[in-house]
DNA sequence: GGCATTCGGTACTGACCGATACCGAAGTTT
DNA sequence: AAACTTCGGTATCGGTCAGTACCGAATGCC
């Protein structure tokens, strides 16, 4: 309907990829309701018209913008699950968090966050996209401390849950923090002090 | 000009007062972009005009708005600095984000993180007010740990102006997660995981 | 070549935005 | 009571919002 038909009429006269990647920087930038249709059609250079064909509406184009994001700006999260120990899992992801929230020529701080945090009615739905992009993130590290309870690489009373709700929230503030300006090298420096709290210790004794 | 002047004319018929703290909610939770003048004036209980003539405009009202935050669910700010000791200063923070940014009643999260974090032009001021607003009170922090070094409450090799973001940051972090939904309880062993921390190694070893 | 289909572009829709001009009414001062 | 000031309310301002109808042009299939 929208594309990946049979070849029939004629073709689309832009690369759908590179217009959507021009579509992340500006809801980055601006928020969800703070990018018009004319921001985001004059960055990806291509008309309103094009711009519903090929991705439904502005809450659809958005959709695909935070996965876009998500496979793009914020792959180091699906590279941090991935690394062999718990500790690494921790620092990659908030080492990832700074470097990406801090990125020269990207807009600071994370689209996860400030995309749409608090929004009247239009921005609502955007808003619990984001929330619930949010807490899978949360599960994602959430079930990968509790197999690394399993495999022994972690403590046996270590709480898999508080692990992972406290590197989000780290991370989370980061993203804050760096949408308001901090430097780097500082919220490098505030993500080993969070990763102070590693080794975690068992919550067995409380 | 707006108000407190020799009592001449007709006498406003409305509270100033409350319609602040009505507006504060809607700011709150809505965002600054998102809350419009019809939300805000239904709220408060006024007409445009009345808002208009008693606050200014609405980036007026909306720096009201903040001042009235800061003074009121945001009062716990300002106590936790007075705390005798530096850890007590930490706990009493992390704390008092934790307990306002869940508070029933309220909305959730915090004023002066989504309150307008990432905007188009029309938000782009209220953005700015809110990051110099929480840039300001990590130098609060930063000015009372660097007296605790002083006073030997906290090691001469500790960093005050880490200390201070580290606190700002996972406090950010905890208004980013109420603001998706976190319960509070989740957050307070969060915030006490980050407490773990204390008391800070000297980064004189560095 | 003829037909079907989709293209990009212009112009427009109703709704909502923040802000203001104007109104009669209500209150204070002299 | 007269003069003056500010009140709350209505109606409206120009501008912008997301979304769409309609256009001729361009391309692939038969």
């Amino acid at each position: 309907m929208t594309s990946k038909q049979t070849a029939i009429g004629r073709p689309r006269g832009f690369d759908a990829d590179e217009a959507l990647e021009r579509a992340v920087l500006v809801f980055w930038a601006r928020g969800y309701e703070g990018a018009s249709l004319d921001d985001l059609t004059g960055a990806m250079g291509i008309t309103r018209t094009s711009m519903y064909r090929a991705f439904g509406n502005k809450e659809d184009l958005f959709r695909k913008v935070l996965e876009r994001y998500t496979e793009g700006p914020a792959s180091y999260f699906a590279r941090a699950l991935r690394e062999p120990a718990a500790r690494a899992v921790a620092t990659a992801f908030l080492h990832g968090a700074v470097h990406a929230s801090t990125q020269p020529g990207c807009p600071t701080g994370c689209l996860g966050v400030q995309g749409s945090l608090a929004a009247g009615d239009t921005g609502a739905q955007a808003r619990d996209i984001l929330a619930a992009w949010r807490e899978e993130g949360t599960a994602h590290l959430r079930r990968r401390f509790a197999a690394a309870v399993d495999e022994g690489d972690l403590p046996p009373g270590a709480d898999p849950a508080l692990l992972a709700r406290f590197l989000m929230t780290v991370g989370n503030g980061i993203a804050v923090q760096a949408a308001g300006g901090a430097a780097r090298d500082d919220l490098l420096l505030v993500a080993d002090m969070a990763l102070r709290t590693w080794p975690p210790v068992g919550s067995a004794g409380r």
